[in-house]
DNA sequence: AGCACGCCGACT
DNA sequence: GTCGGCGTGCTC
């Protein structure tokens, strides 16, 4: 038989496809998409095969022979390979470790891709047996003539044997243990039963009928309707079509919104099991939920990020939930973003996406006002809870006590004495912040950029993110003279340890990802809450994602300025989003809640539209300054960033980079500059902004950048990544 | 990324 | 005399 080579993917930070004998054995049997177990140098990998071919452009004496081929049909679709090797190029990560990511933990240790099922079979001895001569015990012979033809699985034969029955033969040797496939039974449509579903507006209405028309093909739609303003109903109603012709429908939601009533909303709807995947399952209950949506068994998926790579049968349509949200951005090895790969996917497949929010991502929205997406709006809020008054406090000048004003202490009293919750909001912390006067309330800015400096401490200097220009930091204001600049949020940082000083007797409690790590940490830690265990809550972000508070009836965002004056210019659209999310989720009919903001500058044009036009009018506005300033999403970006234990290495690794790209036209690079925190862990870390107004333009020229960075020597000695699209600037 | 090889310091 | 530190280099 002639040669036959594989060109394999496997999961190491290489640029290339590795090169395999095929034993001639496997010749007719392998095929693209398949898994195999292969040495390489001394241990062995599971990769996939993504081409064969007679020849091979290696010596001989380095070929190897692949192991063994672990699939007998492909694990990845001719389909999903595209969108894997799409995704490899445009984020410039190495398609081996994409394929990787993208496979269920038990197929990346070469387990079996078909499910398998217990059954039962003739031994030998069982074969040579006369049914005649088991007259004696009819059960024992009706389960011998049953299996006399083919094995039967477990499951069917309970049906009419007991388990001890099939021990008794096994312990006669006649009958032994055995697997068989797992038969699909994608019957589920003609399962589903529609349970009542509420009157529609007539904006939903609308939203549905527009999404039912678009529902054969891609077709992307921005569905921006404000909390209460049932989002989930849409979705219901839009794929309940879709399920009744046996599509199936994937649905993303943030890390934090997956909670047991979202998926029994889905479940009781149409009365048919939903495919979960978040972090808490087993490699398992993955694999399981996989094999089921690929095998076509499940109509509905819903998952967290990573569920954009579960294998749909017959696709229907993918639903990002929440879409805005954070969590949808990997934040370390390949940073791919869950809702831009479904954007690629829903292409490729030929379905419709829908992405949801009450407050839309700023990129999103572009795109919906430009018409690349379809603009879907639910304005008018369902039920009757009372909005939350926005109020603010002007800090110029006033007295802090751990980020706290005077007049803002009161308040917090108040509300404690009338026996309600109180929420207090804490940006992360670590940040490099910008400076300001207390007195004034000016903020040092570049002249060039018109956008503020940032402290860099260490360095003693203020940067512009923005520009790369660095100066010195003054002495005193250059508004209005006074002494002693201050960097934003001063003193927030300090806060927890004060509330008891300033609120002695109250229970206080802090929600981040630190404190609410662990399966179901958070989910306790927000009963106590809601039982009335804690009267002062502490917390960042994630205290404003889905969950209800309503004993809360004050909130107080500590420092607002520290978003107004970030070098991560996402940090704005971010505060209104936490802002608005807030709102929507605090207070009850009954209380009257109050949403509080500490800043220096009350009449900031952003807090201003946010507080008065909402977040809707707000984002346009953001909107606006991002192209005025030639920002995302107009334009494109990518981040190397470097660590390393000496600050001077980091720098000049980045310094090289930049050299590498001197003289490319439209692309622009700003840096080295120090990363928003400056160090983590001991080690220096730096970052290199690359821009181009056009996204062709930053692909154009990463091509090649890669391989010519990888030859680098301080490549070897610094730890440093590209980041696409980045998102979080720390 | 792993995993080896390789060449310099404190220890049974 | 060795155990072990992590620099360097390779993996079809």
């Amino acid at each position: 038989m002639n040669q036959l080579f594989a060109q394999v993917a496997l999961p190491v930070p290489m640029r290339s496809l590795f090169d395999y004998q095929v034993p001639s054995s496997l010749q007719c049997s392998i095929a693209l998409g398949m898994r195999v177990l292969v040495p390489f140098g001394r241990r062995k990998l599971v990769g996939v095969v993504l081409g064969l071919s007679p020849d091979t452009e290696l010596a001989a004496e380095k070929i190897k022979t692949l192991e063994t081929l672990l699939d007998d049909a492909c694990v990845l679709s001719d389909l999903t390979l595209e969108w894997l090797n799409w995704a490899s190029q445009y984020y410039q990560h190495p398609l081996g470790e994409v394929i990787h990511t993208a496979l269920p933990v038990s197929l990346r240790k070469g387990q079996p891709a078909v499910r398998q099922q217990k059954a039962w079979q003739l031994t030998d001895a069982g074969r040579d047996t006369e049914p005649a001569s088991l007259n004696r015990s009819p059960r024992q012979r009706a389960l011998l003539e049953r299996l006399a033809s083919a094995p039967q699985p477990h499951a069917l034969l309970l049906q009419d044997f007991t388990s001890s029955l099939i021990k008794k033969l096994t312990e006669k040797g006649l009958v032994e243990e055995t697997y068989l496939e797992h038969l699909p039974d994608p019957d589920w449509p003609a399962r589903i039963e529609l349970a009542d579903k509420p009157k529609s507006n007539l904006e939903q209405s609308l939203a549905v009928t527009a999404i039912a028309h678009g529902s054969d093909r891609y077709s992307c739609f921005l569905l921006e309707g404000v909390t209460g303003s049932g989002k989930t109903e849409v979705y219901l109603q839009a794929i309940e079509p879709l399920l009744a012709e046996g599509k199936q429908v994937l649905i993303l939601v943030p890390e934090i919104g997956l909670t047991p009533q979202t998926v029994q909303r889905f479940e009781l709807r149409f009365g048919l099991p939903v495919g979960v995947l978040h972090s808490g399952l087993t490699d398992n209950e993955r694999m399981l939920v996989w094999q089921q949506a690929r095998e076509g068994e499940l109509g509905i998926i819903i998952g967290t990020r990573s569920a954009i790579f579960t294998p749909l049968q017959s696709p229907g349509m993918i639903i990002v939930d929440e879409e805005h949200d954070s969590s949808y951005k990997q934040q370390d090895g390949w940073r791919y973003h869950a809702r831009d790969m479904a954007v690629v996917r829903a292409r490729l497949e030929g379905i419709p996406l829908l992405l949801g929010s009450a407050t839309p991502s700023l990129e999103s929205l572009n795109n919906a006002l430009s018409g690349k997406y379809q603009h879907l709006s639910l304005k008018s809020r369902a039920g009757g809870a009372q909005a939350v008054r926005h109020q603010l406090l002007d800090l110029k000048g006033q007295k802090l006590e751990f980020g706290l004003a005077t007049a803002m202490q009161q308040r917090i009293r108040q509300h404690l004495q009338a026996g309600h919750q109180v929420m207090l909001f804490i940006n992360r912390r670590g940040y490099a912040p910008a400076l300001i006067c207390h007195q004034c309330g000016h903020v040092e800015e570049c002249r060039r950029c018109d956008r503020s400096y940032t402290l860099h401490r260490s360095l003693n200097k203020l940067q512009c993110h923005h520009c790369g220009d660095a100066k010195t930091v003054p002495p005193h204001c250059t508004q209005c003279g006074h002494v002693g600049l201050q960097p934003v949020g001063l003193g927030t940082e300090q806060l927890e340890q004060g509330l008891s000083s300033l609120f002695p007797g109250i229970s206080t409690v802090r929600i981040d990802s630190d404190s609410a790590r662990g399966k179901d940490k958070l989910h306790s830690l927000l009963d106590e809450i809601n039982q009335g265990a804690h009267q002062l809550l502490i917390g960042t972000q994630i205290l404003a994602k889905g969950h209800h508070f309503p004993n809360v009836s004050l909130v107080v965002i500590l420092d607002v300025d520290g978003a107004l004056y970030s070098a991560d210019y996402r940090a704005a659209e971010k505060l209104a989003q936490l802002i608005t999310q807030v709102a929507g989720r605090a207070g009850r009919a009954h209380i009257q809640g109050e949403l509080w903001l500490q800043t220096h500058h009350p009449q900031h044009p952003l807090l201003q539209d946010l507080l008065h036009n909402g977040y809707q009018h707000f984002a346009r506005l953001a909107l606006q300054e991002r192209r005025f300033a030639a920002l995302p999403p107009f334009s494109y970006q990518a981040l190397f960033r470097s660590e390393a234990n000496e600050a001077r290495q980091a720098h000049e690794f980045l310094m090289q980079v930049k050299g590498l790209l001197a003289g490319r036209q439209g692309l622009t690079s700003i840096g080295p500059l120090p990363a928003l925190m400056e160090k983590r862990q001991g080690r220096y870390r730096m970052q290199l902004l690359l821009q181009s107004e056009h996204r062709t333009g930053i692909q154009q020229h990463l091509h090649g950048l890669m391989s010519q960075i990888e030859k680098l020597p301080l490549a070897g000695k610094v730890r440093w990544s590209l980041d696409l699209d980045p998102q979080d600037f720390t």
